[in-house]
DNA sequence: GTCAAGAAAAATATCGATATTTTTTGAAAC
DNA sequence: GTTTCAAAAAATATCGATATTTTTCTTGAC
């Protein structure tokens, strides 16, 4: 235990491990960090000796992290031409969208279909934790910004929490890395007039009353207004 | 071009391109090759010494063309205690088929929506050329299984080739790597009073009378059918 | 006989050096 | 001016050696 920390500082005794438990798995962090925070472009080519020396890696780890970002589709593999950031685009962000709603729908079903007490107490728990902190947001704290996000993807998470495929919830999770990169235009168009609490105290009603249809219709509209917000952002500076 | 096969070539002489262009992709397709074959078992240790030798590459190498598999999900990555095989059960195989179901349903509506005469002709074309082949098949000569099993992934990729989410086909590719694991069960039930020749037609005059309801009930049971015949030699030898 | 601690062995993760490929540069011919 | 070819430069892919971790085995105490 104690022993992994010291293993992740380098011979100069900085340190590197920021809960990542292998030096691939902390170079994997950074570099999706990176990318989807725009500090490496879409589209831009990742040169291996340039990234080698910015995170002090070698560069075989880099290529191992850069090919499990291959499979989250954030990098693209061009044969042997190295690697590059996965481009982004307004027709991918409807394609991100489309299967995001389809997979959010199917695992709500799912769970509304099998989800026990423990399940709902999820769901309310996570709401409330939502709710209060969107309350201090109104505030316009910056810095609350990331803890919304966490705790509006724990929110979702506890709505489907009770599906039982692995393969869903893994699908459901690929896609929202990928639709991640996209947040930075939400955040960047504000709120638009848009009761997002009303959404998901609809969206939590609807489910905790057992509304398979209900709910799946609120929480696709959910996703179509959040890429309503997105779309005008992107088409103007891609 | 030319300079490429020389490079696969190793010191000794010998050859070891298949259509690899990377020495990665190599191990990647020859890893996969022993995997879905049953010469690695599932839940089996992949010793990276081991296979080094085996396939006579470098440990680098391997470890990449590895990664590669567990996005696939085919390898399972351990933390910091190697690779294995990942394991099967009736219940991954049931778990990859309710969502191969509906990653074909979803493909095959949104075809049968937008498909114009190129995409009908498509699946006549690799309807007919299934058809020749099943013909023979009959014959008893297990050679063909192989060129069956070809033809058949390409009818059911022609059905849906129409489809304009690049996201649906890749997950619907992926799912289907995941189910060829399982095949080799259903070769040994044999065809089991199927009458498979009629279920690719039926689905076919369903597609193409844009009937997308019967059509994806169709693809729903066509999978299902072959889930039953699988399931009771897995539960027996897993 | 069982359990624990520590040492030895095996396996993995990481690295930088080398071989190979791709891209860029520059000169000559048209 | 632009096209072609070859050499140089840059970048990538591959490898085997080394550092680190995990597992196995041995020894000794209870």
């Amino acid at each position: 235990m104690t022993a992994t920390v010291i293993v992740l500082r380098d011979k100069k005794g900085n340190r590197r491990a920021e809960g990542a438990k292998t030096l691939i798995e902390y170079a994997y962090q950074r570099l999706r960090r990176d990318i989807l925070g725009g500090a490496l472009p879409p589209g831009g080519k990742l040169r291996i000796e340039h990234l080698r020396g910015r995170y002090e890696i070698g560069s075989s780890t880099l290529r191992e992290a850069l090919t499990l970002l291959v499979a989250d589709a954030l990098v693209v593999s061009e044969g042997q031409r190295g690697f590059r950031v996965a481009p982004i685009s307004l027709e991918d962000l409807q394609d991100v969208t489309r299967m995001r709603k389809m997979m959010e729908c199917l695992a709500l079903r799912d769970s509304i279909e099998r989800g026990d007490d423990q399940w709902e107490a999820g769901i309310l728990a996570a709401h409330h934790r939502l709710s209060r902190i969107e309350e201090r947001l109104s505030d316009g704290a910056e810095a609350m910004a990331e803890s919304w996000e966490n705790r509006n993807d724990l929110f979702h998470k506890a709505l489907i929490s009770a599906c039982t495929s692995r393969r869903i919830l893994h699908f459901r999770d690929i896609l929202y890395h990928q639709s991640e990169r996209y947040r930075r235009f939400s955040l960047m168009s504000g709120p638009g007039g848009r009761d997002i609490h009303g959404e998901h105290r609809a969206i939590m009603d609807a489910t905790l009353a057992r509304d398979a249809a209900v709910a799946c219709r609120l929480v696709e509209e959910h996703m179509d207004k959040t890429l309503a917000a997105m779309a005008p952002l992107l088409a103007a500076a891609p």
